[in-house]
DNA sequence: ATAAAATCGTTTGGGTACAAACTATCTCAC
DNA sequence: GTGAGATAGTTTGTACCCAAACGATTTTAT
């Protein structure tokens, strides 16, 4: 953890703040963790998998859809990396730059980008996925194997909850 | 979920792409659905609660962490919101300027900035802490009320595996 | 006492991140 | 066939986000 304080000094903390309130602590304490558990991890990977390579995770998550999934169209990896087609944009000018993937119009619709990942990329790709997967790997490995598919779906559950129209983004 | 594809889809065409190498995917599903329903989250909340008082899901925390345990110092803020103390800084000034915080140099220890909500910081947080507990509660909705303590661990225990040395951020 | 090391917060530089506006292309109704 | 609307991707503007370098201050070792 992160912070310097415990749940219970905070939750008593917060309580003498809002009180006669009525708050849901636990919804409070699985927000939090959720948090710090996705930043933690985000952390973890970039310092010990990506940096030797140059490599943010935004960047990674859209090499890493490309490669399985060419040729993919720009919007499909937005929403399959679950970012905005803005951010997307400005991520695949970097990653064309460093020649680890192209961009080429659809010969079938003008509107869409067919995205490829290079030779390069492809390479970059086989050598890195297998040391990521060992890292996330590494990450669950303090939640008892039993439980883990039941992590998935607690976390796929939230998704659920807060999702309404997919829409743009 | 945000993507196209199923997991089953997904699977079978990393195992083609990386085939021979022994992966785990269940490693892989959870770490993959952790920063979907974090991002998810933090969008919903957004857009739901903050938005209204042009609030950014980072300027929300640091104001929130104040004013639970101001006056605190930079450094307790940085570690207790989850990111470095070179966001933090920035994030600050704009709040400042927003006069809904202050920073004032510690009298006891010249390196060290105290920081504290002024009366319309503390008027902010009174009115929309409630809401945002609100959709927290709402967040967690799907997940069966008997595990989600449990959910609130496994998200700890992810935090325990990748947070090495605390250091600086 | 004093120089070296450590600590704290800010600044700098580069890379995301998103909404909104924009251009280009396609679809559909008529 | 043609124009209104929808759709895809880029650009613009603002705000994060972090590592590294920096200046100011304090602590530590001598």
């Amino acid at each position: 953890m992160a912070g310097e304080f415990t749940l219970t000094e905070t939750e008593s903390a917060v309580a003498q703040k809002l009180d006669g309130l009525v708050l849901d602590f636990e919804a409070m304490a699985v927000a939090s963790n959720l948090f710090r558990a996705a930043n933690a991890v985000r952390n973890h990977m970039e310092r010990t998998v990506l940096a030797p390579h140059d490599l943010t995770w935004t960047a990674f998550v859209v090499l890493w859809v490309v490669w399985i999934w060419e040729p993919i169209e720009t919007r499909t990896i937005a929403a399959e990396g679950g970012f905005s087609k803005a951010t997307l944009s400005g991520v695949m000018t970097t990653l064309e730059g460093r020649d680890l993937l192209t961009r080429e119009k659809s010969t079938t619709d003008g509107r869409l980008v067919m995205v490829r990942l290079t030779p390069r990329g492809r390479r970059l790709m086989k050598k890195l996925f297998p040391k990521f997967n060992a890292e996330e790997k590494n990450v669950v490995s303090q939640i008892p194997k039993k439980q883990r598919g039941e992590a998935a779906d607690m976390l796929r559950s939230i998704c659920m909850a807060v999702t309404p129209e997919p829409k743009d983004r």
